[in-house]
DNA sequence: GTTTAGTAGACGATTGGTCATATATTTGTT
DNA sequence: AACAAATATATGACCAATCGTCTACTAAAC
């Protein structure tokens, strides 16, 4: 019944070659003959691996964001910061890299397929807010550390603090792929400081 | 050359029909066919009233935004309202908008079809940014009477609080899509007061 | 020889868009 | 007021391309 190694690679590999045309055109923007192309793989060969498009995209979004965690987390619990210095330097990096690896063009998968799909498929919507979900645990531990050691006066529940910060994120990201710019990143950061005070 | 009243009354009813389709499924999601079915109106005339796809869509845009302006620029300029209780009422008023008639499901139509479509449609893309510039400017200037008037001793330029505000905004309005929660929205207006402090 | 892995391409439905044809409606001329 | 010419609008069959999916098949492994 277990998928054997090789099959695991390949799937792998056919999520590989899709996710970035997933992130840029969106679910309805992208067609499986799109992925299969990409891949240089026949198209029979999708439903060999996937169940259907859908089940597809939710493997796309797990591999996003565990590459997404791989890349960010370990910042946030840096033994050589303090708590509120690394929630700062958690989303410097991030803005750092979507200035750079991204050319504030792509904003986030999750949010972009979330905007999209949240209405229209059930998996998708929640495979998203469970792999969010995991991000702001962490980073909610690390607020309550700062409030604890009055790094952080703000009296509100950390647990409110980071979902603002993490949904402002959002909507900063969406300001940047409209605007074609990175002011609303840079923007954020002026923020942050002032939500963290 | 000129278009006649009755041709405006009948693209504006095209327009009118496929709103709401496209808003919940976005540019990709939505067919011309979903349209015209909509409208019951045969296929033919739908490119009789509009070029394209696209440029069908950049008119339901125009017409998402006014409509969204005629129902909540008002009370920003209420004459019994001080300049940050304004700007107060505004958002609450968005909030409430949003919770009662669109039930947390829909977010904002500019939003989500500027996450899917900037990329790859240009005019969709500043279509979006002009109208979302207008609400802006006039949000601006509220915030920089109330600084003057000191209700707001945030020393950051007006421009840039009303961009975070709004910018904000929209992710919360994602996350609501996401989680299928008013709590974003909620979790927003107790940050707006600090913002405004 | 039987099971499993992998593939090719056909399937019906649908996509955005076009077009010839038909019918209203308006306009200009008596 | 009557008629003709011109223009505006209506219609759905039709186009090539593409959609997601599936079935019938071959190749390889045991």
């Amino acid at each position: 019944m277990g998928a054997s190694l090789k099959h695991i690679e390949k799937s792998d590999y056919l999520i590989d070659k899709g996710l970035n045309i997933l992130w840029s055109k969106g679910y309805n923007g992208t067609s499986v003959n799109d992925i299969v192309n990409a891949a240089e793989v026949p198209k029979g060969s999708f439903y060999f691996y996937f169940e259907s498009k859908e089940d597809y995209v939710v493997k796309v979004l797990e591999k996003y964001f565990a590459n997404k965690r791989g890349a960010i987390m370990n910042i946030l619990n840096a033994p050589d910061a303090g708590p509120k210095e690394s929630i700062i330097n958690f989303y410097s990096l991030r803005v750092k890299i979507i200035k750079e690896q991204l050319n504030c063009t792509l904003g986030c998968m999750g949010s972009n397929m979330g905007t999209e799909m949240s209405e229209h498929s059930e998996k998708i919507r929640t495979t998203i807010v469970t792999e969010e979900r995991k991000i702001r645990l962490q980073v909610k531990d690390v607020v309550k550390k700062a409030q604890v050691k009055k790094e952080i006066s703000n009296p509100i529940e950390a647990e409110k603090i980071v979902d603002f910060i993490e949904d402002s994120f959002k909507g900063m990201l969406t300001s940047m792929k409209e605007t074609k710019s990175s002011e609303p990143l840079d923007n954020f950061l002026i923020f942050l400081t002032v939500i963290l005070s």
